[in-house]
DNA sequence: CGTTAATCGAGACGGTACGTCCTGTCTTCGG
DNA sequence: CCGAAGACAGGACGTACCGTCTCGATTAACG
């Protein structure tokens, strides 16, 4: 094309495999998601893990708080679903993706990265670009709910966020608990705080 | 000795210092609420902060794990409270409880064990006898509230209890959070899962 | 070209660059001279040094072995000097030349390759057509020094070339030395051998 | 004992394991002695040969460059032979014990550092300390020699010195040679020295 | 009141992972 | 096709801790 741009005017020497960009992606979710908390996850296991050599992770990444946010990112479901018949069921469908989907990792890592962003505001702040589009999701689904009057009028949409993504958050503890069934949570949580729990 | 009642058989050589005892489970409590995750707690900062020699340590528990176990029991708070003049406001204080008292550590700690009693059952098991007895109380006062007519006769306690704990177990990731504020939550959370979300 | 002889049947694409050979061959040559070990020159050092890209190496030779065979080949002075008066005068000639001449890296290099070539047989037989050649020549005087009665008939030549050859290749080593100047060194020592240390 | 000194204060802590020390500079000077050239030589191989984690060598010492110093002051031989009845057996028997006694590996050793003190004054002086004395024996028996009158009155000591010792030093590239005896080249090398090569 | 024995702080032990640097090879572009 | 630039997998660097061990000194009860 001999017409203008020079679109990216593209560095010298080899250009970065993707192969190894993905293969690091990869190699991190699946250690979170083996269990491994952030602390004792190693660049040297990434490293073996994705069949690359340390530096070629550090080329790409200042350490491994840096490529752990990255890694995350990849998570961030492309807004998974937005909207249904009723609040209700938007709410459990929503509720049931911070779980085992879409990536299946996805819900044995959140808790991972629980203590992680609690460590200090700048560890917090770091991961909200990657969880409040996930919050907003829920929020404008609640608001919509108010709006149409199938929620209360004066509802505090905050602290109901945090009702209802505080349970899911800690599901795998429930896991082995003997009365409680993880896959069918997210629709009991969402009845059980629709109708409150006082007696009428 | 040559008296009746072998109370304590008492070993021979030095006996083990109480003074060690208690500035180990100090630092761990320290260290832990200092935001410190699980795993990166280690014996040997432990030793440095306690003013106490690594072996000291491991010749009183056989791991970190061990150590944090009997850490965090001693946190248990000795039956926070039983009982007020209604449901609300026992759940009320119960929660609060959870929080910064009756140790300012233990709610700086409890994010950080979340992640640690989720990896496997093993470790959640490990620390049933710490976690239930506090779920008992809460538990009670349920049963009680359905009992007296306070609460809907067919509540399920196990998912109104994982409602009740799961915000306040993230609530140090909320104290950032502008539209929240830590200190008036478990108020709101029981106020709101009382009255429930939808529209009357 | 629309002319005759198509001599070298001449392959399609760009030349190499006489440029890049000559800088590689020099570059190669300047840091072995400038003290480093075998081992510690390195390809990108190399390249660094001849302002080349490592693959420009990689192109024309095998590795550094084969690279660092080319370059002392191109030191193997084509013929030192055959003939002088007498075999003392051509000796210290000889010598002289295994020092600072013709090239002044010589001297320099050549304690870096003694213990390279000493690690294995296949390393000695490697540079003997560089090393075989120069001692040939000196071989050749000591012969015509035994056949024209002015050294003893019984020597033993391949002694006598090693105790010639020895302190000339530690001569660097003896540059700090207070006592010894190494430009004398040459003619001393053929002195000195001739001579005998032995009282007479 | 009631008395004086306080010998050595001893410091506090676990003692620094004399087996270590023994296992790496015995380590070091195996890999040396295999052929290793200085630079190639790594602390992570000594550590693993000697079965000891690198931080046991970096406490006892600041780098490689110490460690080669202290591994080579063991084969310090500790006086090898200072007197015979004649300078030539002397000659022959110091001689020899530069090339495989006391210690075999001396012999293959030797040659590496050559190149390693030849790259610069300050590597150089760093080894004086290692060479000096060894050299100091020899010259004593030159000294000697010329006391008794069995060698030449005018001789030059130092030259002689570098002239005995280079042979020594190539011995090992001398091993493939088909004509020479690496075993009986101190002997030779001696006669001939002592004799000159000089018709008479 | 000296013996005995388990304790203490201190720190060295064999390891593992860190983040950096350099190896020799491979892969892209522009000349 | 060549040349430079630079990314690649691999591996050694020197540091920092890990959990274990070994040391001299301390501290009680027992004989």
């Amino acid at each position: 094309m001999s017409s203008a741009v020079a679109d990216t005017p593209r560095s010298p020497g080899r250009p970065r495999s993707v192969r190894a960009d993905e293969a690091i992606i990869e190699a991190t979710l699946d250690l979170l998601a083996e269990g491994m908390s952030v602390d004792v996850l190693s660049i040297e296991a990434i490293a073996a893990r994705a069949g690359v050599g340390k530096a070629t992770i550090y080329r790409r990444w200042s350490g491994k708080d840096a490529l752990m946010h990255d890694a995350l990112a990849t998570l961030k479901a492309p807004a998974p679903l937005p909207e249904g018949k009723s609040v209700r069921d938007d709410l459990v469908l929503l509720l049931s993706h911070v779980g085992p989907q879409p990536d299946p990792r996805l819900a044995a890592i959140m808790p991972c990265i629980l203590p992680h962003v609690t460590r200090s505001e700048e560890h917090y702040k770091a991961y909200q670009d990657i969880i409040e589009p996930r919050r907003n999701v829920v929020r404008s689904v609640l608001q919509r709910g108010v709006d149409s009057g199938e929620l209360r009028a004066d509802l505090d949409l905050e602290l109901t966020l945090a009702m209802l993504i505080g349970p899911v958050l800690i599901q795998r503890v429930l896991r082995w608990h003997p009365d409680l069934d993880a896959d069918k949570l997210p629709a009991q949580v969402v009845d059980l705080i629709m109708a409150g729990i006082a007696a009428r």
